[in-house]
DNA sequence: GTAATCCCTATAGCGACTAGAGGTTCAAGA
DNA sequence: TCTTGAACCTCTAGTCGCTATAGGGATTAC
């Protein structure tokens, strides 16, 4: 019925010392302990990691996962702010792929500036990457 | 004819601790000193920065950029060297940009998940973030 | 000469873990 | 029941690329 540290590990794929972490952050509640002071957590413990992981693999920051957490245990509030939450972080992947593109961009001229037969005097990639002015605009 | 790490950093955009942050990490050689202790650049450590500022400004870590460092002062080298470091930035920032590609199409899902006008116990984007089973693949 | 601005070193903090040291407890087999 | 070895414990420090702060000294413009 209770599973050790290292069970919620396997369970999850979250390492042990992470799921520590968690719990000295505040994310997973401390749970109860065996006389040997060794944790022992349920099922509830379970899946509060498994939606904490959850929101990491989608980028989530601690911060806001953390809000996520206080809200769903207010059930009565309004799902505003988880909305808001999601959105926010849509938008900043957004963000991110379009700054990506830009570098990818220019990376790949600068990658494909050079034949690779010469020595590093000449190499147009070296110069690429020393001069911004070659770049097609900010990034 | 010499700058301070103010007119370095007012020339290139990195800012001042940053630029002393360099020095230590042997990216930048260690400039000249007035009588008072203070450093007195010249025109290539000017160039150096830029160079290093635009391949970060591109993403390349700091491993990466002293390696370009360490070939571009030896001139004789191959720049065959010079194009893996560049070619693998780019597979990088691809693979990146893949990953969030992924993401932005779950949080567009979770994110539509939801009208607004709810309780969070009934807020389909908590739950989307709780349970990995909703999403079409891994992330 | 003085005031404002710049510069110096050294240390600590950020986020989200990860690694290691040094010791204790648990669970399974003999 | 005893033993062994894996799993667990706490605590500290390290990762990366900066950034902020404290407590001073130097330079420069007026």
């Amino acid at each position: 019925m209770d599973f050790s540290i290292g069970d919620l590990s396997k369970a999850t794929g979250v390492k042990v010392p992470t799921i520590r972490y968690y719990e000295k952050e505040g994310l997973l509640e401390e749970p109860i302990r065996t006389e040997g002071n060794q944790r022992r957590y349920r099922k509830s413990d379970l899946d509060r990691l498994r939606f904490l992981r959850h929101c990491r693999d989608l980028g989530l920051a601690m911060p806001a996962i953390r809000e996520l957490i206080d809200l769903s245990l207010h059930p009565d509030k309004p799902c505003k702010d988880v909305d808001r939450i999601a959105a926010e972080q849509l938008q900043a992947v957004r963000d991110r792929i379009k700054h990506l593109k830009i570098l990818e961009k220019e990376l790949a001229r600068i990658a494909a500036s050079c034949d690779g037969g010469h020595p590093v005097t000449e190499c147009n990639v070296l110069k690429a990457f020393a001069d911004h002015g070659q770049c097609e605009g900010e990034h």
